[in-house]
DNA sequence: GCCGTTTTCGGCCCGACTGTTTTCAGTCG
């Protein structure tokens, strides 16, 4: 039998639990932290650590964070599937002290007081005791930490039970709470942004965090505060406020003085990451860097009122937000070498689009003319095929009629072109639902998967490489097939889909669908590096769903992707030729 | 435990808040 497969994401798991172990039984925070700087490491490394591994297991090493100790940890673990050193330490340990960690203002010198004072190890005692006064009892305890115990019980229960926010949702709400606090608040704010995840369009965004410069703090607050959108009110102070508003999501705005504002903006964007490594960059420099901004080493304050100030500072390039996950933004910026990343407007396509003739709810031409309201220049119309009977998926004979129709409709514009095209379904087989005689005929043909999703990776794997294969497949859609908050990835093994994407010329998109945002950053990067072609589509199933396009190249953005590296910025008879169905023409 | 255009040893991000304390430890973002 094989060894069971470890995912990043559970190797990383195991790592931050060894790190969280440590912490409790009072190691050196060094040593915690170096543990979950490596985890971290290993959960955004892109592709898979056992291949890495299995290519040579010295190549553990070049992992940002993974020294000699860690390495060798790591090779046991990928050999053998154990690692001999968290059974140790995790030994004798009670199951439930983990979650006691969760719980807001409990940290790891307090559990571990509570697990060896007073024999509390999980959740439910903990809850018990603070009621009934006994924590009181502890030394440094008093009845308002029992309070504040109570409360983070509560707070970390409904944590638990929430989900994060789409970015898709969030993006837009912040964009309205914007608008509407600039209506209230006229001259007295002098910028305002959204910070923090949202700012760096990641996936999915927890709460809002709202920052304005403002020479009248008092205003904006009560104006905050008073808006429509507003349900309750968490906390209000002179310089902060937090909110929960009607949606559910809390936003966190906060004030200052406008010779902060670069400092503030830089710092409450995040990533947490990214400004610890910004701080020891400007320690490098004898400089202290705050969210107050730069102090010298004789304590002398030098404020930075624009965020290219904290930057231009520490002699770099101002890094996009996208970028700020610690990942390489550092060395390129240093270097001049920061990618021009893509911008919406670059795009002059959209690669995928549905309609009313299979689970879309507008007619062709209604999408067509929402793309080019959009200033796109084509178009291409992806209903699902057959094999996908819960879209109403089209057969061959529904196909043709389809073309009749995109024929006529191609007759209205000079400046605007449908291309015909389809979302094939791969079946769990790996066959396709056409035949090539078909597939021939299209302008492009999609290929993705609905269907069997659970199927193991070896079984999935060839299934969509199979597919791949296919000379009329030139665009693989929304490869891990992930629904954020619903669903999660197959087992698929990307890196082997990249290399035969690569090594056939089929291209692979990153699917802007808030829900889906597929290939994520991450994947981009690697797929990039191993020369994959990329498209970003809209997935659109109606004329609102183009706004994915937006967030489609948010995810390029974070991926580094320059406009010249992703395929529908070229004009159409440009792209054709980049097709692998007209390059083997051509041949 | 990691890491090195000042180091193979000696460093490792910063400030605010809280509750319990009389000067600070723990936690958080």
């Amino acid at each position: 039998m094989a060894e069971p497969h470890w995912t990043n994401a559970e190797i990383a798991a195991l790592l931050y639990r060894i790190a969280d172990l440590l912490e409790i039984q009072g190691e050196i925070v060094f040593k915690v932290v170096a543990y979950r700087r490596a985890a971290d490491a290993i959960e955004h490394l892109g592709r898979d650590l056992r291949a890495i591994w299995q290519n040579d297991p010295k190549n553990l090493r070049a992992i940002q964070g993974v020294g000699e100790a860690l390495a060798e940890k790591l090779d046991e673990l990928l050999r053998t599937g154990e690692m001999s050193y968290y059974e140790k330490i995790s030994k004798g340990v009670p199951p439930g002290i983990f979650e006691l960690l969760t719980i807001p203002d409990v940290g790891p010198k307090t559990v571990a007081r509570l697990w060896k004072e007073v024999k509390i190890t999980d959740v439910a005692k903990l809850e018990k005791a603070a009621r009934a006064g006994k924590l009181r009892e502890l030394k440094g305890f008093g009845a308002r930490s029992e309070q504040k115990i109570l409360a983070g019980i509560e707070a970390a229960r409904r944590k638990k039970s929430s989900t994060r926010v789409l970015l898709g949702v969030a993006y837009p709400f912040a964009q309205e709470i914007v608008a509407a606090l600039r209506a209230a608040c006229g001259d007295a704010i002098r910028e305002i942004a959204p910070a923090g995840s949202l700012r760096r369009m990641k996936p999915t965004v927890g709460d809002l965090d709202l920052l304005v410069s403002s020479d009248a703090p008092d205003k904006i607050i009560a104006a905050f505060v008073a808006l429509p959108m507003v349900r309750a009110i968490n906390a209000r102070g002179t310089t902060k406020a937090s909110v929960i508003a009607q949606n559910g999501m809390q936003v966190d705005l906060r004030v200052l003085e406008p010779k902060h504002w670069g400092s503030a903006l830089q710092y409450f964007t995040g990533s947490k990451e990214h400004n610890v490594a910004l701080r020891q960059i400007a320690l490098d420099q004898d400089l202290s860097l705050s969210e107050w901004g730069f102090k010298t080493q004789d304590e002398k304050e030098i404020f930075t009122p624009t965020e290219d100030a904290v930057y231009e500072k520490l002699g770099l390039r101002w890094i996009p937000p996208e970028l700020r996950e610690a990942t390489n933004e550092f060395e390129l910026a240093h270097a001049d070498k920061l990618p021009r990343l893509i911008e919406l407007k670059d795009l002059k396509g959209d690669l995928q689009a549905h309609s009313n003739w299979s689970d879309g709810s507008f007619s062709i031409e209604q999408m067509a003319e929402a793309a080019r309201a959009r200033g796109l220049k084509y178009l291409a119309i992806t209903d699902h095929s057959q094999g996908l009977g819960i879209a109403r998926g089209l057969t061959p004979e529904r196909v043709k009629q389809q073309w009749a129709e995109i024929d006529a409709l191609n007759k209205k514009w000079k400046d605007f072109v449908v291309l015909k095209s389809i979302e094939m379904e791969i079946r769990a087989d790996g066959s396709l639902d056409f035949p090539d005689e078909l597939l021939a005929q299209f302008d492009l043909v999609t290929v993705s998967t609905h269907s069997a999703l659970k199927q193991a990776r070896e079984k999935i794997t060839a299934r969509v490489i199979k597919a791949l294969q296919n000379p009329y497949v030139d665009i693989y859609l929304h490869p891990t097939a992930r629904l954020i908050n619903q669903r999660d990835e197959t087992a698929l093994d990307l890196e082997e889909v990249f290399r035969v994407a690569k090594e056939t010329g089929t291209l692979l998109e990153i699917d802007g669908a808030p829900e889906r945002l597929d290939l994520d950053d991450v994947r981009v990067r690697r797929a990039r590096e191993i020369g994959v072609q990329i498209v970003i589509n809209s997935d659109a199933h109606s004329p609102d769903g183009f706004a994915g396009l937006f967030y489609g190249v948010a995810m390029a953005r974070r991926g580094g992707l320059e406009a010249r590296e992703v395929l529908n910025t070229l004009e159409w008879k440009e792209l054709k030729l980049k097709l692998k169905r007209h390059k083997r023409k051509v041949k």
